[in-house]
RNA sequence: GUGAGCGUAGCUCAGCUGGUAGAGCUCCAGACUGUGGAUCUGGAUGUCGCGGGUUCGAAUCCCGUCGCUCACCCCA
């Protein structure tokens, strides 16, 4: 017997999502492709390892992103390479790449795939997490805005997903929003004494913070403080009243919040965010907001964008709790259609056959790999939930007809020994028992 | 990076002030020789996260360490 071995575990932060888990994902994937595509998006896939510039430059050098959570390393030609933190930068840097732009036009992205940041994790935090997001590229017109927003509350609401609240920001453009940062940082100078320790540090080191923080005894001073919507140019502002106007004609409602604010450099004008309830303190399912100067950042012709990241991680976790308190029944664990269970070695070649037939139809069979006896065969069927058993023994063989036996009901009936015969059989059983359910997509 | 809580059977956990490890679920077998989910009966499984210390004796107390979880920070 060898020593105890030590098993190797996931890294930190990082998950295996098993059986019952990636079922919910596939769910939420395909409605959210469906919904991107009704709208014009088309899936891209870029590189999960980019230059590390690429980050240092769009999401920002001195950020919380950049500075301490990326995951960075020298290749072995000495080239800094990071693992993505976000996938934004990397589409507008395939946009440009590509010269997309010469195409003209809006170009309508969609993407999705596994981010690396390396904070603590916590609920709805990992290390490697997955985003589905979307850029739209070359309009900075506020109807783009309404309408991708417009599209995530179609999302949400086909994922009867409850409790959710959008909210809207701007802040600004790089005309205005360095005056705005003047007035901030001489008000906060002024009742910087009355804050919590951290918003103290926050008014010196990103003053924009501050207006995020959950204290409650900040509330009140923070009430006070200047905001960013008072100070927008003329432009700035009729974007955001454009937005808002917009967003009220589609019938979405939303919360100004003058104090949110978000994490990247590189966002203009609006910002947004849609959290949930169910959460935890990581409440934030899914964020965005317009970038109308990054393409430039990154070497490329103006190119204004907007665009928006869902956590997808978080996402399913919400939808999972939302689904568990409504009459929506959870996918369940991929059902198969038939079990096939035969008896005695003899008839294990005419099962292998029927249940080859019937997967070549793509439906879902389960076999036993041994002759076991019908009572334990029909425990396993039940067990792993078929729908139906096909019995095949000594008696069905020298019949020619197979006992097809309905789980649910306990209903049996015997159909000839012909994979067609059974498959029409099977075809006609479920046919009557309609009613698909709109969440899960299951028939019930 | 900081703080707190928790690591006992495959899962969920009990095991109080130290006396040599248990329940429920699951799993397996039988009652029931070709008809499942119910019930009953019986059975299996543990480096008590790891290392050290105190003690006649440690799952229990102390120290260290690793892991997980939640929160701060930040964000999806």
């Amino acid at each position: 017997m060898p020593k105890h071995i030590e098993p190797i575990q996931s890294v930190k932060g990082t998950r295996d999502l098993l059986p019952p888990e990636t079922e919910l994902w596939q769910r939420v994937e395909e409605e959210a492709r469906r919904v991107f595509q009704a709208y014009g998006f088309r899936e891209i896939r870029t590189p999960i390892l980019e230059a590390t510039a690429l980050f240092a430059r769009s999401v920002g050098a001195d950020t919380d992103i950049v500075t301490k959570e990326m995951y960075t390393f020298q290749d072995r030609d000495e080239e800094s390479l990071t693992l993505r933190p976000e996938a934004t930068a990397s589409v507008v840097r395939a946009y440009i790449e590509h010269r997309l732009y010469h195409e003209g036009g809006l170009h309508k992205l969609y993407y999705l795939g596994p981010m690396f940041r390396r904070d603590r994790p916590q609920k709805g935090r990992y290390r490697q997490f997955y985003q589905m997001g979307a850029e739209v590229l070359g309009s900075d017109h506020p109807a783009i805005d309404v309408e991708t927003i417009e599209m995530l509350v179609l999302l949400l609401e086909r994922l009867a997903l409850q409790e959710f609240t959008l909210l809207l920001n701007s802040v600004g453009c790089p005309r205005c929003r360095p005056e705005y940062l003047k007035v901030l940082r001489r008000a906060l100078e002024e009742v910087r004494a009355n804050l919590c320790a951290d918003c103290q540090r926050r008014a010196v080191t990103n003053p924009l913070r501050v207006l995020d923080c959950k204290v409650e005894a900040d509330q009140p001073i923070i009430e006070r403080l200047p905001r960013m919507v008072d100070y927008l140019c003329m432009e700035c502002r009729q974007h955001l009243e454009a937005v808002k106007s917009g967003l009220q004609d589609s019938g979405v409602a939303y919360q100004d919040v003058p104090r949110l604010v978000r994490g990247l450099d590189y966002y203009t004008r609006t910002t947004f965010e849609i959290t949930s309830g169910a959460l935890g303190a990581q409440n934030a399912i899914l964020g965005g907001g317009r970038y109308d100067g990054l393409s430039e950042m990154l070497g490329g012709p103006p190119a204004p964008g907007f665009g928006f990241a869902i956590g997808e991680d978080r996402l399913a976790l919400a939808v999972k709790e939302a689904w568990e308190k409504q009459p929506i029944e959870a996918p369940r664990a991929r059902r198969p259609l038939a079990y096939i269970a035969w008896m005695g070695d003899a008839a294990l070649g005419a099962a292998a056959k029927l249940a080859r037939e019937l997967r070549r139809q793509n439906l879902s069979i389960e076999i036993s790999y041994q002759p076991n006896k019908l009572k334990r065969a029909l425990g396993t069927a039940s067990k792993i939930g078929a729908r139906f058993t096909v019995i095949i023994g000594e008696g069905e063989l020298a019949s020619g007809r197979y006992q097809v036996k309905d789980m649910g009901t306990g209903q049996q009936d015997e159909v000839e020994a012909d994979p067609g015969k059974v498959a029409a059989y099977l075809h006609e059983k479920t046919a009557k028992r309609e009613g698909s359910n709109p969440a899960t997509g299951e028939r019930t």
